[in-house]
DNA sequence: AGCACGCCGACT
DNA sequence: GTCGGCGTGCTC
């Protein structure tokens, strides 16, 4: 095995060569991380994919530094999940590796500068950045480029180094330096290498009786190591006890009695309480549970389709159990991880340190801890948000991914586009583990599979204690607006029923899915609106901090007083968000305790907490929020749901738009009448004859995902065709609109035109400075789709041949 | 991706 | 005249 392929964490194409020196030659394995030089000095930590004999030396390759790992740090199922990912997403193995794993544990080199000696400097020829940077050289012989960073502007810094390289007072080095540090923990004990106690024991004691303080600490120390050998006692701990302080520690240690050691631990707490089992399952439960076995024996993976409040998490917490018996290890993905908090108090309570968490606002550290105990097999459950897919498993059982229709699955963060629920379930078949994917409301493409039965299909249709369902209702706000029976957004029905509520003491939840408190500020005599100076977006009116939002980039705003293009004062607002509708609900229900829930409102440190608690308590009587409400909030007393404006839902340039609505409705419905079974919900729109609005009223299943499908069908969308959008962006606008027309024109020559659609400009055609233009692909879902891919990347890289595109960044979305 | 090399506009 | 802009090319 002279050579190995090696993955670095950068975004190009493919993996690289390098030699493997003699010494590593045994030990060196497929998944171990290596350090290697690449290009000039810079040194990167790569994985080894890949070890063979055979060379053409078509180049010299460059032989690796130093092997960081005596076993792999990535399993095998690992770096197969990686090259799936890699061609099914069409992305690079790099920006896999870079998303997967910790920054900590991919050392980089740094760049750092160092004083040499051999010339006498002379201060007089030195321009100020120069002087600065010897003078810092001369007291610390070392130093890298942040810290040069503080004392000379950032663009100086490099002509100011290389002018001094050139007259030889400095060189330029890379060196590696670690980054993870383990939290260590300070633990006192008695000082058995100094003295033999028992022997000595009377006289050290008695040597003490000057110092009561310190004989009691010894004694202590003594009594807790006799009654349990095996723990070690934390120092913070004797403080805790409040008897005693840092200098009596510190005398006993001088004369040699007790000594201070340090141990490793883990920085993110676990929890240490009591551990619970889990409640009985009812009768409907018991038949799920026996369907998923019967569908694990042959072989074949689950959609748990459940009503809300059905008791999917009893289902979980069942098989979790079965797979810790067998002793294979869990992994439960959530959307979010803030917004599901009785599902992993549960699993807490029953699993205490056996549970680990990971999601993104650990810290780096807190990450590669979590990631060491995956490694080491300490955790038998994980719970955690999309990336932890790529922790280094080992003997992964089963993997669950709950609410598995939610968008947060699919999302693009800062890295490739890739669908995590997707990815879960091929990451089950490398790991040859079960899988259930659960949602009140499964997405249409689960549902589809769920038909044809790749996917075994588990309902639970009955709320937990029989309860019954919410009942729906629609107003048509036409009629109620023609019969005057409307108060601004809301009809006198809502008003009505919601004060029957507020009578009852219930709670009540009312929902509007737009931010802030207008979508335009609109000047009424000339039409001026604000547009975001970064995007072409038109910035939202926040009246709660009364500023102007954009949603796609952040920017902010102040709120105009007169139109800036014609001074009018005339200013008015359009299209209504949430903060208006708290506002109103506000004043109609004055007497009443109004809340609002949404990502501006829940920005603040504990928010959450607080609204949560308030909730609790039943302090508040109206919560008014965005589609965050539908997510995570269980309480009991809320029975009333209302949708002032649901044709915004539905209105929307989106094939998923319809879809989405039913989901949100139904999982908002979902929050009222968990208990007494009496939950109402009512919907408000001009188009009270609307499908989705009929088939969210009927709540018929079968007849509400057909009618998705055959819209789906119709109109060539997924689950019916494999969508492939490719998105190009530049700063300039001419750049990226001729880039996407002569990729358009590179599609046409290989692929039917029926396929493709576009270039266009995307629907926002500038983001962040950014003008984006896309082309969308549909190709079909048979066995040509192989075929139409190997097209594609052709097409690609005659694309890429053009160099003047280069700068034109290329975004590719696979089934988005 | 990042980093160096090389050719054109706004400044001492 | 230079400095620094970013277009282009390359990395085992």
């Amino acid at each position: 095995m002279q050579f190995a392929q090696i993955i670095l964490p950068l975004n190009l194409k493919g993996t690289f060569t390098y030699k493997v020196p003699a010494d590593f030659l045994d030990k060196i394995e497929v998944g171990m991380r290596v350090l290697v030089p690449f290009r000039g000095k810079k040194i990167y930590t790569g994985i080894v994919a890949e070890l063979f004999n055979d060379f053409e030396e078509t180049f010299v390759p460059k032989e690796i530094i130093n092997l960081l790992d005596n076993q792999p740090i990535v399993p095998q199922q690992q770096l197969e999940f990686w090259n799936w990912l890699s061609s099914y997403y069409l992305c690079n193995l790099g920006e896999i590796y870079r998303l997967a794993f910790p920054s900590s544990l991919k050392l980089e080199s740094e760049t750092y500068v160092r004083l040499l000696s051999e010339r006498t400097i002379d201060w007089q020829n030195l321009d100020a950045n120069e002087t600065y940077l010897l003078q810092a050289l001369e007291v610390r012989q070392m130093l890298n480029l942040q810290e040069i960073e503080a004392f000379i502007p950032k663009k100086e810094i490099i002509k100011t180094i290389n002018a001094l390289i050139d007259e030889r007072y400095i060189s330029v080095d890379e060196k590696i330096t670690e980054k993870y540090k383990a939290k260590e923990v300070a633990y006192l004990r008695i000082n058995r290498d100094e003295l033999n106690i028992k022997i000595h024991l009377a006289e050290v004691i008695s040597s003490l009786k000057k110092a009561k303080k310190q004989q009691e600490l010894f004694l202590l120390l003594l009594d807790k190591e006799t009654e349990n050998p095996d723990k070690p006692v934390r120092k913070s701990d004797i403080f805790d006890e409040g008897n005693f302080n840092q200098s009596q520690v510190k005398l006993l240690i001088e004369k040699k009695l007790i000594q201070e050691y340090y141990l490793e631990k883990y920085r993110i707490e676990s929890y240490e309480g009591k551990i619970e089992e889990i409640e009985e399952l009812t009768d409907i439960q018991k038949t799920a549970i026996l369907e998923i076995n019967q569908a694990f024996e042959e072989d074949k993976n689950v959609l748990l389709h459940g009503v809300t409040s059905s008791g999917k998490t009893h289902i979980y917490l069942e098989k979790i159990e079965d797979c810790v018996i067998a002793g294979e290890n869990v992994l439960l993905l959530l959307p979010e991880i803030a917004l599901t908090k009785q599902i992993t108090i549960r699993l807490e309570k029953k699993y205490g340190k056996k549970l680990g968490f990971y999601h993104n606002k650990l810290t780096d550290f807190e990450r590669v801890e979590v990631w060491k105990k995956i490694k080491n097999n300490e955790l038998q459950i994980l719970i955690g948000t999309r990336n932890s897919l790529f922790l280094p498993y080992e003997n992964l059982g089963l993997i669950i991914v709950d609410e598995e229709h939610d968008s947060a699955y699919r999302q693009r963060d800062q890295s490739f586009f890739f669908n995590a629920k997707d990815s879960a379930m091929m990451l089950a078949e490398f790991y040859q583990s079960r899988l259930i994917l659960g949602s009140a409301t499964p997405s249409l493409e689960s549902y589809d599979l769920a038909m044809k039965d790749k996917l075994r299909y588990v309902v639970l249709n009955e709320r937990f204690g029989e309860v019954d369902l919410p009942e729906f209702k629609i107003i048509d706000i036409k009629e109620a607006q023609n019969q005057k029976k409307i108060v601004g957004n809301f009809s006198q029905t809502m008003i009505d029923e919601i004060n029957r509520q507020l009578e009852e003491r219930k709670q009540t939840i009312i929902l509007h899915n737009r931010r802030g408190y207008a979508n335009v500020v609109e000047c009424e005599t000339c039409g001026h609106v604000t547009y975001c100076s970064n995007c072409d977006v038109v910035m939202t009116y926040h009246k709660a901090s009364n500023e102007l939002k954009c949603h796609y980039c952040g920017h902010r705003a102040s709120k105009p007083i007169s139109c800036p293009s014609c001074n009018s004062d005339n200013l008015n607002t359009r299209g209504i968000g949430v903060e208006q509708i708290e506002e109103e609900v506000q004043k109609i229900f004055s007497d009443s305790e109004v809340d609002r829930m949404d990502v501006d409102s829940m920005r603040k440190k504990f928010a959450y907490e607080k609204l949560y608690e308030k909730l609790e308590n039943g302090e508040t009587d109206i919560l008014v929020g965005t589609q965050m409400i539908s997510k995570g909030l269980d309480f009991d007393n809320i029975e009333l749901v209302a949708i002032p404006k649901a044709d915004s839902m539905i209105h929307v340039q989106d094939f998923r738009a319809e879809e989405r609505a039913y989901q949100l409705i139904t999982q908002v419905a979902g929050r009222a009448g968990r208990i007494s079974g009496k939950g109402k919900i009512l919907i408000q729109t001009y188009n009270p004859l609307h499908s989705v609005f009929e088939l969210i009223k009927n709540q018929n299943i079968k007849e509400t995902y057909q009618y998705f499908l055959d819209e789906r069908k119709k109109f060539l969308y997924p689950p019916f065709v494999k969508l492939i959008m490719i998105e190009l962006k530049h700063r300039k606008e001419d750049k990226v609109n001729r880039a996407s027309q002569f990729l358009g024109s590179i599609f046409r020559k290989y692929i039917p035109e029926e396929c493709i659609l576009g270039p266009e400009k995307s629907p926002i055609a500038r983001l962040n400075n950014l003008y984006q233009y896309q082309v969308l692909l549909k190709f079909p879902k048979n066995r040509n789709y192989r075929i139409y891919k190997e097209l594609l990347l052709k097409s690609f890289d005659e694309f890429d041949e053009i160099t003047a595109y280069k700068s034109v960044k290329k975004d590719v979305f696979v089934d988005f």
